[in-house]
RNA sequence: GGGCGAGUAGCUCAGUUGGUUAGAGCGCUACGUUCACAUCGUAGAAGUCACAGGUUCGAGUCCUGUCUCGCCCACCA
């Protein structure tokens, strides 16, 4: 039987066919152990709206290499995948197409467009989970959920309840983040803050009743003045204590203004004078509530300016400005203009710049809720790796405001509440900008009610908002496995354990998650957070579909595979840094798979067995193997060892580089080609070959999942033993250290020593690749007679000799306790080799120089530790030898002439 | 304004508690293809570890300050 690989590796298929296979053979499903702790990972779920970007790729590949990784340790793995319907952004998407058609969503009834929405969602939200799978994410999914599906709306209904009774929600009249685009509520992380540069304007506003006395005030958002209801200053502003009993003339509008004293006021900015309009700006808001003002509204939800804005009304807020400047201009009451650095928010979803906004909404208290989640992270019970991130998250639960949840669109949970309409009439004047009900008061209720509990009206109008989307994202780590149902898998799978995800989401989901999970599950939903970087373009910009600087996962799965795609990412990705991507990249990986596959293929072309007991090594068949076999595997040991550390510390670059690095350099290109040599390659080590192989691909398996699978699939039938079914269940190997296995890797050390020696310097005098040479070898290291052949096979010598002192050869150099000849004098360029030798000296007699001095200074002797110490004298001494050495080849040198 | 991260070879980055003459990949130079792999091999050149002080027997690593770049947070209009 000959297995028969091609030249080159080709991901395509191989990639389709594995994951189709693992699916179905129900591989991704956890077998619940009781007597086992499970390890699972929930993903962050992607919006249904999501296509696959390098971000997803990145969150993706490290969330299953572990659980790649836990899996084949034997515990019971589970990581649930899933999609988030992400309100805002997917209503978003379904009006744009609407838009294409010349309509809005307002063309049809709400249950009208919400079944438009769900067609969408039906036709398009599996994009992101196709290409989650074709990345090769291990996820169950069985257990697939979906942010509004039945269970997981009976979860935030029964959240919502929960924390109304609990006197942990309410509802108010309040300043909140208002996207005029967008057309609703915002919460504070939803608006994020920009630097723009805007303008300050000065206006003047005239005294009453008293002709041409004016006071100057600074704005940067002159349309809100039509709102101003009032004026003011700090009581300790000495210049306007004058102005305490004056009335001012609101300009355009003609409204007084009462001159009001706030502490809040900074007599440094501006004038020292504030217009204050407490309908929209959120300081305003709370001096208006201090001073009992009036709140005076000025714009309709769309950001144009309404009827209070008098001939303003029906224009856009930011004509409006324009407008009111230019009027103000033009009564001489524009003072100065200036340009301004300051900070505006922005909506998340569609950069509109938000509108400070007077509105009734919903409301978490956060500050219980925070509390306790931060004492979680404080006292270890949850851990961010990196531990930077602890104090960011620390830092927000400090200074953190209450959640507004409640948002204008239709696409999302609604909210639980319903108004009886039923016997009392309306007051006057009683609606909001929501509406409210008659007298009886609000249902909040986890069922959808009949009829009003107090009046028994069927009469019932519920809530026409939705809640914030991260409203069912904050209990995904429990709603997906069943909350509040107590379901089987919900007491075996939660708490998570580990949950990775970017930075950006931590206060909108992972801080928010852990108050949700103590607060609800009365645990916390995972024991650590691992805080990866963001994936940059070369020049460090964040990539976007509208600046057209992606690259995109799909496009390099499809050229060098989903596997070299994994290997690139996790080897360039400092643990947490952020990393800088051009296409180039991926060749890594695409050229290490090709390593991969070619070493197995050439494995299987010189296979002389056909099949083995099992590819097991016990000590005593290592004990009997030769020193070649002996050292790949003890460098496997050591290899699998730095494999595990850096897993266990999320360190997978490292772990990367630690097989990247054994399996090319050590793997490949020291062992491989030893065994090339007719008198190292005997009947033991291609035993050896086949268990460092099939370890090799168990080891590389999370990382490259598809290539691993494919190879090991070709190794297994070679082993009499059966392997088991799939290598995704396969034992993650263990670091076996074999007893003395220290002496092979030394003579490894000192192999790679002599032969690079010996390389060198057939490149440096440029001796024909084809010429053979003679070496001779004085030593008084048994060990270096044993390496004969090798040294031979490996810089195409002739012969390799031991002897002391011949005659007629050359001295290539040194190496830890042998001096290499070469016969090949005749080959040579004096004067180069002169130019090297004393090259050399200088070089030694410097570094000799600093040992000296080293170990001259008494401070070194008595405080350095001792082997410290020992090693700095045996490097002088090494080194003073090597200069000897030196020494006298320069001398012989020259005698040559 | 506060906080965080980065600055190490031409480029992209490792360098875990301070302890060999600071490493890798890419790129570059030279040589090599009947050899599993040219998506390869061998060898080489290339660094004032941003800068200035300090602690220490010893600093890329710790401390202080400075500069440059990036990110996050923040209700001074």
């Amino acid at each position: 039987m000959k297995i028969e690989l091609d030249k080159t590796y080709n991901p395509r298929e191989v990639e389709t066919k594995w994951y189709e296979i693992w699916e179905r053979s129900g591989y991704f499903q956890p077998k619940i152990d009781p007597r086992k702790k499970p390890y699972v990972v929930v993903i962050p779920p992607p919006n249904v709206t999501g296509i696959l970007h390098m971000g997803h790729a990145l969150n993706n590949t490290i969330q299953d290499i572990l659980v790649r990784w836990h899996r084949m340790m034997g515990e019971p793995t589970l990581w649930v995948p899933g999609t988030d319907h992400a309100g805002i952004a997917t209503q978003n998407v379904v009006e744009k197409r609407l838009a294409k058609e010349g309509k809005t969503r307002h063309d049809f009834s709400r249950e009208e467009f919400l079944k438009q929405v769900w067609k969408w969602k039906e036709e398009h939200g599996s994009t992101i989970v196709r290409q989650l799978r074709r990345l090769g994410s291990s996820c169950d999914w069985s257990r697939e959920r979906f942010t509004m599906d039945e269970g997981l709306s009976r979860a935030v209904r029964e959240a919502f309840v929960t924390l109304y009774e609990k006197g942990l929600i309410y509802q108010g009249h309040y300043i909140i983040n208002w996207c005029p685009r967008c057309h609703t509520a915002l919460s504070d992380e939803e608006a994020p803050h920009k630097e723009m540069e805007g303008m300050l304007y000065y206006i003047q506003y005239p005294v009453k009743g008293r002709a041409g006395e004016h006071v100057t005030i600074a704005t940067t958002r002159p349309e809100t003045m039509l709102g101003d209801t009032a004026v003011a200053v700090n009581p300790k502003d000495e210049r306007y204590h004058h102005l305490a009993k004056e009335k001012l003339i609101l300009p355009l509008v003609g409204r007084e203004l009462a001159v009001i004293q706030d502490e809040f006021v900074d007599p440094d900015f501006g004038s020292g004078l504030v217009k204050v309009t407490p309908a929209h700006d959120p300081n305003d808001f709370e001096m208006g509530k201090r001073h009992n003002l009036e709140f005076i509204n000025v714009m309709h939800p769309d950001g144009r300016m309404n009827e209070k804005g008098g001939k303003y009304a029906g224009m856009d807020r930011f004509n409006a400005r324009k407008q009111i400047v230019e009027d103000l201009e033009a009564e001489g009451l524009l003072v100065k203009k200036v340009s301004h650095l300051h900070a505006v928010g922005h909506c998340y979803r569609c950069h509109t710049v938000i509108e400070p906004y007077f509105s009734k909404q919903w409301f978490v208290k956060m500050r219980p809720l925070a509390d306790k989640a931060a004492s979680i992270v404080r006292e270890g019970k949850v851990n961010f790796v990196p531990d930077r991130w602890t104090k960011v998250y620390l830092n927000w639960m400090d200074g953190i405001r209450d959640w507004c949840i409640s948002r204008q669109i239709w696409w999302g949970h609604r909210i639980p509440v319903w108004y009886c309409e039923g016997n009392a009439p309306l007051p006057p004047g009683g609606r909001g900008i929501k509406g409210e009900g008659g007298n009886c008061p609000p249902i909040v209720s986890r069922e959808t009610p009949a009829a009003c509990p107090s009046c028994g009206s069927t009469n019932l109008r519920q809530d026409e908002d939705v809640l914030d989307t991260w409203f069912s994202s904050w209990l995904w780590p429990f709603s997906t496995l069943g909350w509040p149902q107590k379901t089987k898998d919900l007491s075996y799978f939660y708490p998570t354990t580990d949950l990775v995800t970017a930075s950006e989401i931590i206060f909108f989901w992972v801080a928010r998650m852990i108050m949700a999970g103590s607060e609800f599950m009365k645990e916390p939903p995972f024991s650590t957070v691992n805080i990866h970087g963001t994936i940059r373009t070369e020049t460090g910009a964040k990539m976007s579909k509208s600046l057209g600087n992606i690259i995109d996962p799909l496009d390099v799965i499809e050229h060098v595979g989903a596997d070299a795609l994994r290997f690139s990412l996790m080897m360039i990705t400092g643990a947490g840094q952020d990393a800088f991507l051009s296409s180039e990249k991926f060749e890594i990986g695409r050229n290490f798979a090709n390593k991969i596959w070619n070493a197995c293929r050439f494995a299987f072309l010189n296979l002389k067995k056909e099949s083995f007991e099992s590819f097991d090594l016990s000590d005593a068949e290592i004990a009997k193997l030769g020193w070649v076999d002996q050292w790949i595997v003890a460098a496997l040991n050591q290899s699998i060892e730095e494999v595990n550390r850096a897993l266990e510390s999320y360190r997978f670059n490292d772990a990367c580089s630690v097989l990247y690095h054994f399996f090319w350099h050590d793997f490949c290109d020291w062992y491989i080609e030893l065994t090339k040599s007719s008198v190292v390659s005997r009947q033991s080590s291609e035993k050896v070959l086949l268990h460092v192989l099939e370890k090799s691909l168990r080891l590389l398996h999370p990382l490259m999942p598809f290539q691993t699978e494919e190879l090991w699939q070709k190794i297994k039938p070679i082993s009499k033993k059966p392997l088991g079914e799939t290598i995704m269940t396969a034992p993650w190997p263990k670091a076996d250290p074999v007893k003395g296995q220290e002496a092979p890797l030394r003579k490894a050390r000192l192999l790679k020593e002599i032969v690079s020696l010996l390389r060198n310097f057939r490149a440096e005098h440029e001796i024909d690749p084809k010429k053979g040479i003679h070496v001779v070898i004085e030593s008084e290291m048994g060990t270096v007679r044993e390496l004969g052949e090798e040294i031979k096979l490996l810089v195409q010598a002739d012969a390799v000799l031991f002897q002391s002192s011949p005659k007629g050869y050359l001295k290539a150099g040194l190496v830890s306790g042998a001096i290499v000849y070469i016969n090949a004098k005749q080959d040579i360029d004096i004067t180069k080799r002169k130019k090297t030798i004393a090259g050399n000296i200088t070089k030694l007699e410097s570094y000799i120089r600093t040992l000296e001095s080293k170990l001259a200074n008494a401070d070194f002797k008595t405080r350095a530790p001792e082997a410290v110490y020992q090693a700095e004298t045996d490097k002088l001494q090494d080194s003073k030898k090597k200069l000897t050495h030196f020494q006298q080849e320069q001398k012989a040198l020259a005698e040559l002439g």
